[in-house]
DNA sequence: ATAAAAAGTGTCCGATCTGGGATTTTTTGC
DNA sequence: GCAAAAAATCCCAGATCGGACACTTTTTAT
């Protein structure tokens, strides 16, 4: 299964990587010690850190198994391969 | 006709602002005035900074008309512990 | 072809903030 | 009750971002 989330800024960034943590059964410091993150930085993404840097959330994402998408507005469905 | 790309890291992300920015024929000053970030922050993204604060690239992604998406493929959990 | 305008790039400054590590406190779960 | 997980604090070297300015390249117009 796959499935696609939308996600509009810095809060929905962390609540959903949050939830997939949780989903995958994973602790924060189970995810900082496989992706080359520090536990503090995965704690505040999930509070919606605004101010994180794009390069280690890539790190995070991909620790995750999660891929980011950029969809133009109005062709949400467009990401299908 | 639907686009959709995928975004591996902050590389592949400034190029694609590059190009979506040329496609709606826009300057980084206009986008820079127009989103709430400045010149120079547009220009570092472009080419590919991978500190680049993610809050920062939601307005832009904001201004350009770009919705991110997170996809979740299979159950990545290989290699939880 | 030439000149002018626009776009892009680079550098300096300064207030503010990052992110990792370590430690401590609080919460959660069994 | 107890141990593990999560959250909250410090410290601090280093980086961010915006604004301003100078310089170079590209585009546009005559």
């Amino acid at each position: 299964m796959t499935t696609s989330s939308k996600i509009n800024n810095p809060k929905e960034l962390g609540q959903y990587l949050l939830e997939e943590r949780k989903r995958l059964k994973l602790t924060q410091k189970e995810i900082s010690e496989y992706t080359d993150v520090g536990r503090k930085f995965v704690l505040e993404l999930e509070k919606g850190k605004p101010t994180a840097q794009i390069g280690k959330i890539f790190e995070l994402l991909n620790g995750l198994g999660l891929e980011l998408h950029l969809i133009k507005r109005g062709e949400a469905d467009s990401w299908k391969p």
